[in-house]
DNA sequence: TTCATTTACTCGGATCAAGAGCATATTGTC
DNA sequence: GACAATATGCTCTTGATCCGAGTAAATGAA
């Protein structure tokens, strides 16, 4: 079991402002011992007290725990396939100070190094308070942190440059990401098993059992878009055949449609989708199709009991929920027909990213935090 | 964390035998602390010292840790389509007794209370050491302890029967279980993601990450045989179509030759996979290339490192081995062609399942044992 | 004002673990 | 056979953490 001071600081991170008696209920401790735990946490610069809201119940009132004024924080970053953004995050999760900018064509390195600027300026003006980083990334990362955002067009993307030795340094798929803050801060607070998947260019997405995401063995769990339930005629990019992926991204319904696929997929795709026009209808409705039969699949085979949706995932349960839906109930297991696992749009939009990479890596200084 | 004492545990479960000063050194205490470690679980019978081989080395010899001769007990049982049993196992994994006998056409509530019966005459042998019981069933478990084998044809059968208020309980889906046993004394032992399939009636699995099993929101995770892979043509038991299991198992040989479905599918599909005939070899080979592409989906998606094969998916895989490896590199992700994770049979084959309900259960009781 | 209720603080004791220093048991060398 | 080198085990001190019992403080209700 992690020490009482780790579990006091994750209650207080999860719930931030959390009154102290809760806390010590929570995890469980009696009030000697919230005393000493308080007052350490405190005199450590990580926990201060606050006041609460009168109650109107009998006692004497509690404090409510919030971060200190002075404690550590985290720079959450994210590249997406337009712009980045570096945020500075303290313990619960509010947002500090924020910076960021668009791409504007520019190369992997190039985006890496602003962004590394960025975070210069933020440690400049925060100090050793920014104890470590997560970065939110469209596309794979290896164990040594180098990116391959196949999207962009870029490859061997050095991430570590962002800040290099930075004592917490997580980077992490998008959608894996988005997962983990979904779970955390959004609809998937409390599913056991959380499946969320996330369209782009392509499918992501991610698992998060019991709190945990799946990372996999290389750090590339989650492309469900390259699981067989498409069309075994259509190649992937990937090299595979059948790919899911080639059925519900912005080059099937290009496809569908007889158009070249265009350069920016992503724009091209939710301007179909939210076309009132009955052609992109129809095909937006197959690729609805197509998501609800995987997503059953899924569930099925992870007996997921939620499923969130984002990126284009939301466009497309918004614009075909119909054909979306029976081709998922169609696809569950009987048994589990009676009462199908929820197929939401994820509450965090397109925070979620960052909002995981804030998540993943405060979850991993919170470990060191005595 | 857990108590040094507790990770001491774990450790001579995981290697019987290991040396006392090997094992300081992988939890990391001090031979102060191992001192006190090692005498304090002597006094509680749960650790026992016993001789080691000369090393040949210089030095002060070690002792060997070891199960104590009192030490507690796990009942381990295991329940196929065609017999059950039991096994006490002692800290380490070792089998001091068994016992069971074939099913015989028995329904579920007498086979479990066969199975009750030898329970009771085996605490009666080994009285209060015996402190739980881990149970795998060819089906799914719900959280209270009901099993369904469609298979067998039972439904709503309590497991809770075989030991009524247990200490320690745990039942669950063969292939899971045989998953976990698998990750910890067989081939999976390091890996980082494995995924194991067991065809037997049907697809079942699992997913190990970093030692832990996936267990689903109900329970009923691994159920990849329900994964949409196959011929959308084909219904599916469950009311789906195109279900993977639909392509690999008995029933799609019996489709492929055009027999009728048999009632035993196990032993007809081992027939026809083993087959020297022209005619059931194709058949087997087309099942195995199912089987490999669905693979690749799996490891795409869940990015396992490493594919363990158990009940028939052991005779397609000697049988073709072509054909399946050739469907399964097909099917990968470019960048994982380079280096596939290998598929191979599982090493604990039929008593993976039983091994597994030990280890869960054990696993259950080590977090007890102070 | 008084009492019930809830929470916070103080202090003694128990447990656990780390580390220094010393003791012990073996192998290898002379 | 004596001694050095090496690896391990034991004792004791110190410190951190946590629990529980008892006491004090702050609030609402009668």
């Amino acid at each position: 079991m992690p020490t009482r001071a780790t579990e006091l600081l994750r209650v207080v991170h999860a719930r931030p402002g959390v009154t102290r008696a809760d806390a010590a209920r929570l995890i469980g401790v009696g009030t000697g011992a919230t005393t000493e735990l308080v007052g350490r946490l405190g005199q450590a610069e990580l926990l201060a007290e606050g006041p609460t809201a009168p109650s109107g119940a009998r006692g004497r009132p509690t404090t409510a725990l919030i971060p200190h004024p002075r404690g550590p924080l985290i720079a959450a970053a994210s590249i997406t396939h337009e712009s980045w953004r570096v945020d500075v995050v303290e313990l619960g999760g509010s947002i500090l100070a924020t910076a960021g900018e668009e791409l504007a064509g520019r190369g992997g390195d190039e985006v890496v190094a602003a962004l590394g600027a960025a975070v210069r300026r933020l440690r400049h003006e925060y100090g050793d308070r920014i104890r470590g980083i997560g970065i939110a990334v469209p596309g794979t990362v290896s164990r040594d942190l180098m990116l391959d955002a196949s999207n962009l067009g870029w490859h061997d993307v050095d991430l570590a440059a962002a800040w290099p030795r930075a004592e917490i340094f997580v980077a992490g798929n998008d959608a894996t990401l988005a997962a983990s803050a979904e779970s955390r801060r959004g609809m998937a607070v409390g599913a056991a098993v959380a499946l969320h998947l996330r369209i782009e260019a392509g499918l992501g997405g991610a698992v998060v059992d019991g709190g945990k995401v799946l990372i996999g063995a290389l750090g590339a769990a989650g492309e469900f878009g390259h699981m067989p339930f498409g069309d075994p005629a259509v190649r992937c990019p990937c090299g595979a055949y059948g790919c899911w992926g080639t059925a519900v991204d912005g080059s099937a319904l290009a496809r569908l449609l007889g158009h070249e696929p265009p350069r920016d997929l992503i724009t091209y795709a939710r301007r179909i989708i939210t076309s009132p026009e009955p052609e992109p209808a129809a095909a937006a409705a197959t690729v609805a199709t197509a998501l609800g039969r995987g997503i059953a699949g899924l569930v099925n085979g992870l007996d997921a009991d939620l499923v969130t949706l984002g990126g284009l995932g939301v466009d497309l349960l918004a614009a075909a929920p119909e054909q979306l839906l029976t081709a998922y109930e169609a696809g569950l297991m009987s048994f589990r027909r009676a009462a199908p696992p929820p197929v939401v749009p994820a509450l965090l939009g397109d925070d979620g990213p960052i909002a995981g990479a804030a998540e993943e890596a405060w979850t991993a200084l919170l470990t060191r935090l005595v």
